[in-house]
DNA sequence: GGCGCGCTACTCGGATACGTCTTGTCCGAGTACGACTGG
DNA sequence: CCAGTCGTACTCGGACAAGACGTATCCGAGTAGCGCGCC
């Protein structure tokens, strides 16, 4: 999997809360990675409709719907794209013995099996909401941790 | 997702019943695929220790286990590695408000949601054996097209 | 005729190029803020 | 003092290279079957 997928989970994580816009480089500094690969999924999820980006001065990426409204599978597909993992290349059909395509309505066994998986995959993903996230991390490490990140990303002091 | 994972199931698939070996290059022609690339994912499986291969004239591969004991997660497995799709960089480890590796015991929330749902996603394959496979084909298609299929593999007519 | 030996041909196995996608980077288009100027 | 206007600096956005991984291939190691020769 795309390892963007991760930057672009963290960094919506930590819009939560914040109402101004917050620019790419700044996020690229609170994670310390590279700041014009972060804006490529930055860019992403804009196309997706996750988050609103506005331009000129002071400005940047703010969430575009509630953090209860966002799955990690949407950040997900925003990045990798909707395109399934598994790929049937109808190999029955193929070969000395190939099957007509009268014979093929239907999906074969085998993507019906890898169909499954990554529904079941997808049903894990679209359970959890970015607001589950936050959640999870206050009752872990305290509320105080998300709070001292959105000050710091309203006023970053690097 | 590697296409060759295609390849290897459908081979394990046809491979059921047969009980001598049967050469890659017989079951490159049966899916009308590249033999040298199949015969690198068949050495996979077989490093797996799901297939048997046996070397000399008349050689090939065997089911190692009763199609019953192979599940559609082994052959992933086999041919795409143990390693977990999504690996964590503990980005919270990182950047000016880095955490401190001691509040880092457990996972963090986001690598723990992937976790979750990779896990579903093995769950979902580990539920589908090769033999449920064949049960499938047989039961939407007719037990002959298998047979033919065996009964090709044992005596090519190309 | 039976047995042992060597040869051959066929098989797998790992090491080797090529293509494509992810990763990483750069520069241009666009816009909001701020300062300046005139009324 | 206020409003309009211009300039600037900062932002995003898409187009552009480099590296890594999956894809595809080749040749060498090994072995089982087969034929031949010998007993």
């Amino acid at each position: 999997m795309s390892g963007g997928v991760e930057w672009a989970v963290h960094c919506c994580v930590a819009l939560t809360g914040v109402t101004e816009p917050v620019p790419a480089a700044t996020l690229a500094r609170l994670n310390d990675v590279s700041m014009t690969y972060l804006a490529k999924q930055m860019q992403a999820l804009a196309r997706a409709g996750l988050v609103h980006s506005v331009q000129g001065k002071s400005g940047g990426y703010v969430l575009a719907r509630p953090a209860e409204r966002i799955s990690v599978l949407d950040i997900v597909l925003a990045i990798e794209g909707p395109e399934p993992q598994f790929t049937c290349t109808e190999v029955r059909q193929r070969g000395p013995l190939a099957a007509s395509p009268e014979q093929c309505l239907q999906a074969c066994a085998v993507h019906r099996a890898m169909l499954a998986a990554e529904q079941a995959w997808r049903t894990s993903l679209r359970g959890v909401t970015v607001a589950d996230l936050v959640a999870t991390v206050d009752r872990d490490s305290g509320p105080d941790v998300l709070s001292r990140v959105r000050g710091w990303l309203v006023s970053p002091t690097d």
